[in-house]
RNA sequence: GGCGCCGUAGCCAAGUGGCCUAAGGCGACGGAUUGCAAAUCCGUUAUUCCCCGGUUCGAAUCCGGGCGGCGCCUCCA
């Protein structure tokens, strides 16, 4: 079996080999916590979750690595002072808003002056979201996920290496800076090189800044600042590091090699931020590679536009699985299967009618799932990677996560009644091993809808449905299933009398 | 303007020179089944791959040119 994966740095797809046999180490860039993440987000996060799920059903030791960034970095608002706002000052005065609107619970944030709290609150939220979408690495808190506040130190271990190699330097402003000019490599993953941010530069930046710097593309470090809301001390002063360099020190440090077999993120990460990581970390370390493979995953659209704020298409996790987005609850399940469903490196377009669409492949394969459980009494043979199923789903995902693909091996099988379903439940645990919808994760446990009221009201409903149908009392049968479904729940009258079951979106 | 992805049915989308008069899913429609439904099963659903040229015996697939969509293009994140 040969695995392809498109490799940013190349602009190729390139046969993957990891590093170290069976082993692969993997880091993906995570969520800023000032604020819920949004859907756009998780596409993402769960890209990189299928990665890393496919290479260990493929038969690797995946070690997978996330950050939280909840140092207060500063806004791109162009203010009028041209300094920016502080982050977490921003979050700050909207959760004060939001506790009023009641979107922030009474108690959530005792003080939203107080940056821990506030990245506490949206960490915990956060990790929810992702176990609630099956995101493996949010099983792993807090091993595998760092906090960047947590990793200072460290930081400030590489700051000081790279002005010792003659990297970074301390600008007319007292701020450190790297030297791009120190590190010819530097544009070759975006192809943004030195000529070429030359060219393009406009006159987009503010000469004062520009000064205090050896070249403009010139990138901050460490910036000394006692008004910052989090500031730690450090040999240039009281401060906070830049942005980029808290995945250079969490990827090193956390695996002890100087080069990763693959590094993941959202498209808009390859400029700056990516291409920023490879020059501090390579400087540091002297190595060629930072990550052999870089993969990005590309933007995700809803409705077909771009989602923002002002357009009113900014959706949470939370949102869609509350029903705030199709009026009705989603289960994480489809969601997952949704942001999941498209290729990484197509458009992605999240439509209402899609997670409708995707609650229909759900809903198939969970079926599939309990028709064969019912058939072999819950018996499942074990079954190795040849077989043809599994072999060709494996197939798939190996020329560059071909979901599509793997997906119509999947969803036609999952059709058919298999002649033996214990050898069949053994497919698809290996199947959901990595789409993990079936349910959303066999091994952790995933998460079934609490039953509630409303449920025990519709089972009587049921019961009294069948009351009727003994009588066959056709019309109040009717009018009790009309009752049922008009309370949002799918009826089935079956062998052994009548279920009802929330639809899955 | 620079760099980079991409453009296949109502929607998602496979296919990367001949087995393509183009997978698979969702949806839709017709039928079987059902007291009626749901589920399930069977069948139908692109002579055509954004447009125009070219290469080739042969192109959705290669080349050139258009058109269209998306991302990034710095010190603030």
């Amino acid at each position: 079996m040969t695995i392809r994966f498109y490799n940013t740095l190349t602009s190729r797809t390139e046969e993957f080999a990891s590093i170290e046999p069976q082993t692969v180490r993997m880091y993906s860039c995570g969520p800023t916590v000032y604020d819920f993440a949004h859907i756009g987000n998780f596409r993402s996060f769960l890209f990189a979750d299928l990665i890393r799920r496919f290479l260990e059903l493929a038969g690797y030791d995946v070690q997978h690595v996330m950050n939280i960034t909840d140092v207060g970095h500063m806004t791109d608002d162009a203010v009028a002072d041209g300094a920016g706002e502080d982050k977490m000052q921003v979050a700050a005065q909207r959760i004060k808003e939001d506790k009023k609107s009641g979107k922030v619970p009474e108690g959530a944030i005792d003080n939203p002056d107080d940056p821990y709290q506030i990245a506490r609150y949206y960490t915990n939220a956060f990790l929810d979201d992702a176990r609630q979408l099956g995101l493996k690495v949010a099983f792993e808190y807090p091993d595998n996920i760092l906090h960047a506040t947590e990793q200072i130190a460290p930081m400030q271990e590489m700051i000081a290496r790279l002005i010792d190699r003659g990297h970074a330097y301390v600008g007319g402003d007292g701020v450190v800076y790297y030297s791009v000019e120190s590190f010819p490599a530097y544009g070759r993953l975006s192809g943004n090189t030195l000529d070429h941010l030359h060219s393009g530069a406009g006159g987009r930046i503010s000469e004062e800044h520009q000064a205090a710097k050896r070249h403009p593309a010139d990138f901050m470090l460490w910036k000394p600042d006692s008004h910052h809301i989090m500031k730690w001390d450090s040999p240039w002063g009281p401060g906070y590091p830049g942005w980029h360099i808290e995945c250079s020190v969490m990827a090193l440090k956390r695996f002890g090699v100087d080069t990763i077999d693959i590094h993941t993120g959202g498209e808009d990460l390859i400029f700056p931020h990516h291409e920023c990581e490879i020059a501090q970390s390579c400087g540091a370390t002297g190595a060629d590679y930072f990550a052999r493979f870089w993969m990005h995953a590309r933007f995700l659209l809803v409705e077909g536009e771009k989602m923002s704020k002002s357009k009113g298409n900014f959706y949470t996790v939370r949102d869609v699985l509350e029903g705030r987005v199709t009026g009705r609850p989603v289960h994480p399940s489809v969601l997952r299967y949704e942001l999941l469903k498209s290729h990484y490196r197509s458009n992605m377009n999240f439509t209402v009618k899609g997670l409708q669409d995707s609650a229909g492949a759900v809903k198939r394969l969970q079926d599939f799932r309990s028709r064969c459980e019912a058939a072999s009494s819950g018996e499942v043979a074990e079954v190795a990677n040849s077989h043809p199923v599994i072999r060709e789903f494996i197939d798939a995902l190996s020329d560059d996560l071909n979901i599509s693909a793997a997906l119509a091996v999947v969803l036609p099988w999952a059709a058919e009644t298999p002649a033996d379903p214990a050898e069949a439940l053994g497919v698809l645990r290996e199947i959901n091993s990595v789409l993990a919808v079936a349910p959303i994760d066999l091994e952790l446990g995933g998460t079934a809808a609490p039953a509630d009221d409303e449920d025990a009201n519709v089972q009587a409903l049921c019961r009294q449905l069948d009351e009727a149908r003994a009588r066959k009392d056709w019309p109040t049968a009717d009018e009790i299933r009309k009752q049922i479904i008009d309370r949002g729940y799918n009826v089935h009258t079956g062998r052994d009398g009548t279920t009802a079951e929330r639809p899955l979106a």
